[in-house]
DNA sequence: GTCTATAAACAGATAGAC
DNA sequence: GTCTATCTGTTTATAGAC
């Protein structure tokens, strides 16, 4: 480094984003109005003002984040789902998508702030809930309402669908959103990799009553 | 209780009343931190010098809106739960205690507030959350868990039977913490009546499919 | 693009009259 | 117990130097 500053100046982008990543981050944790320009100019090592000059306000710069949260999971969501993995069932890959999904929400360091954000803008609903609901939620439970019509025979888009997979999906949400108190009830002291599979196999086995009782039905 | 100073009709424990259930609502939407206490002044028709008077401060008056909470669902828990409706199997009890958890959670006016703040506080944990997992989260799954053991046979305190219970509460909690996407993408304007019914419905249908594999494991 | 300095609004807390 | 008025610190946003 020419300069004796802390770590000024490199390209723009690279300032853009860092205050990108550290605003989801804390939006995510704390929520829109009760974080500070302050902490998220200090976390992402940029300047106050920066804020001011990259997104024009902290409420754009919450926007901002809901947008890339978007991008980077319709993405994400399309290449995962393009390949159908042949020769696996419509409950394999279910099950697949699932624990998929379950490792991005609970696990992945990179993808779990995501979740987060997402799902605190859903309890205290605003102006990002579009772009959030429209970019993530929409397209990840439209997949799995597909998959579960095709393993079951069942209308996809069906109300009594719909709530089946968000019955699933929940199960796996509420590890996010209540983590603290579940961990506590569980008597855990993290969500490690032991954790995570039980959780994951505890979704699963309900995957497979319902199916099964899906079954059933079909035969009377 | 009544003394002979002829003072007007208990005008402290309605003030007092007034901004505890005031806080607990917007508390519950907004977080501790994004809630100015002007806001909540006005909201209970109190001056906002009362806030320092009858609480000492926010803070305090956060964690009185905890003990509020767990105290009266305390109480609550442990009326209907002494109940035991003889003649009623454990199933039909655990279905009905659901139920009843599911309609103070997401429909029952004066108890719903409760259930946001409890879910907000469990999301970005703080002081006041052993208040709260203590008095709410906990008597209540450990009952879920208890009418499980009796419906099922199984241990009412392994991992696996915590983790069924949290999956079925969770179904419920869902359309708590993320109601306004989970309505968005079942097509439903509100949650009525008969979206409740359908709720319950499906929880009911995941709860009986458990039971039977349950049920079809202690045969082999 | 990045920074300092500052303006204007708002926060929580408190003193003291009634 | 309730009220007005005010103190003190912090917030977001912005102006302008470099």
């Amino acid at each position: 480094m020419a300069r004796g500053r802390p770590s000024p100046a490199k390209p723009t982008e690279t300032s853009r984003q860092r205050l990108i990543v550290a605003a989801i981050d804390l939006f995510g944790r704390r929520g829109l109005e009760a974080t500070s320009t302050r902490e998220i100019a200090r976390a992402a090592r940029v300047n106050i003002a920066g804020i001011a000059y990259h997104f024009g306000g902290k409420n754009q710069l919450y926007l901002a984040c809901a947008e890339h949260i978007a991008t980077t999971l319709k993405a994400g969501f399309a290449t995962q789902m393009k390949s159908p993995a042949p020769g696996l069932t419509a409950q394999e890959q279910l099950r697949l998508t699932i624990a998929g999904v379950a490792k991005l929400m609970l696990v992945t360091p990179s993808i779990a702030p995501f979740a987060r954000f997402v799902l605190r803008e859903h309890m205290e609903p605003g102006p990002a809930l579009d772009t959030l609901y429209t970019g993530v939620m929409e397209p990840m439970h439209t997949r799995l309402c597909d998959l579960w019509a095709e393993a079951t025979g069942r209308a996809a888009d069906s109300e009594r669908t719909k709530l089946q997979i968000f019955g699933l999906l929940s199960q796996v949400l509420v590890f996010r959103m209540a983590r603290a108190g579940a961990l506590r009830r569980m008597g855990w002291d993290e969500l490690g990799p032991r954790e995570f599979a039980m959780i994951l196999e505890n979704v699963n086995e309900s995957l497979d009553a319902l199916i099964a009782q899906v079954g059933r039905e079909r035969l009377t």
